[in-house]
DNA sequence: CAGTATTGTTATGCTTAATAATAGTTATAG
DNA sequence: CTATAACTATTATTAAGCATAACAATACTG
């Protein structure tokens, strides 16, 4: 049928483009709604696939730090680790010196699926941004 | 992200550092915050001010043009619309031509906000911006 | 030991955003 | 001209993401 962009009126962001926050909230949004898509086949949501990176990057750590590292509540992430540990990713290991808290490791799967994901992600940035910086 | 105690394991984000999204994501929200901490004494969200400031940029577009610039679905649109409608910055007119849409336009008061808010939100854009780009 | 702080958890609410369904209006095909 | 398709705005529903309050178990401190 008809283009439909050829009779619509062209709407101006001049003002909004005066702000660098609008410019990085935009490219940001490319780059997440990439990511969203690349981490699909894993299963894997941003937040899950943050977590994972980081128990791979620093096995032993707890809740409260990870938390903290990835700037959530903590209750926010009970769910995100449940989810891990029920697929096998990782694991809750009660640490011997202190039993209110639990050590996060990956698992062998956990550690198979961030070497997958990991060049599956670092390949689809390296095209997305093949686009920008020529 | 403060830095909590000097007796914390520190946490490596090594791998996650690799990816240009995560920058972005920090960097973005660095600014985000201040913007919002900016915007509240104007008792606007980051929604209704990216319309406001796209309505006085563009008086007379519609619901679904406006929709389509700022990314996001119809329905969602039509609250942050009725907000603005409701405090009186902007007005939904009727287009003679076309009965289905309303042709948007800021109100006095609107244009007023406007001013004062781009002054404002400028003006922490720019202390803000100063640290990081010495 | 008593009081306080920390860890993980559950419950709850808010904001943002997507989808589906609907009503009214306009455009187009036969 | 009528039937059908497309567009505009709206409502309701759902889900993700993030915040706070409250709690039990455990650890720490004076």
């Amino acid at each position: 049928m008809g283009n439909k962009a050829v009779n619509e009126p062209l709407i101006s962001d001049k003002t909004l483009r005066t702000f660098v926050g609008y410019h990085l909230k935009r490219s940001f949004n490319v780059i997440q709604s990439d990511l969203i898509e690349t981490l699909r086949p894993f299963d894997l949501r941003m937040l899950t696939y943050t977590a994972l990176v980081l128990i791979v990057d620093n096995p032993g750590l707890n809740q409260s730090r990870l938390a903290q590292v990835m700037d959530i509540e903590r209750p926010n992430l009970v769910i995100v680790i449940d989810e891990l540990e029920e697929r096998e990713l990782i694991t809750r290991d009660r640490v011997p010196g202190d039993r209110r808290s639990y050590a996060l490791h990956p698992t062998e799967a956990g550690l198979v699926l961030y070497e997958r994901t990991l060049e599956a992600v670092t390949q689809h940035e390296k095209l997305i941004l093949a686009h920008v910086e020529p």
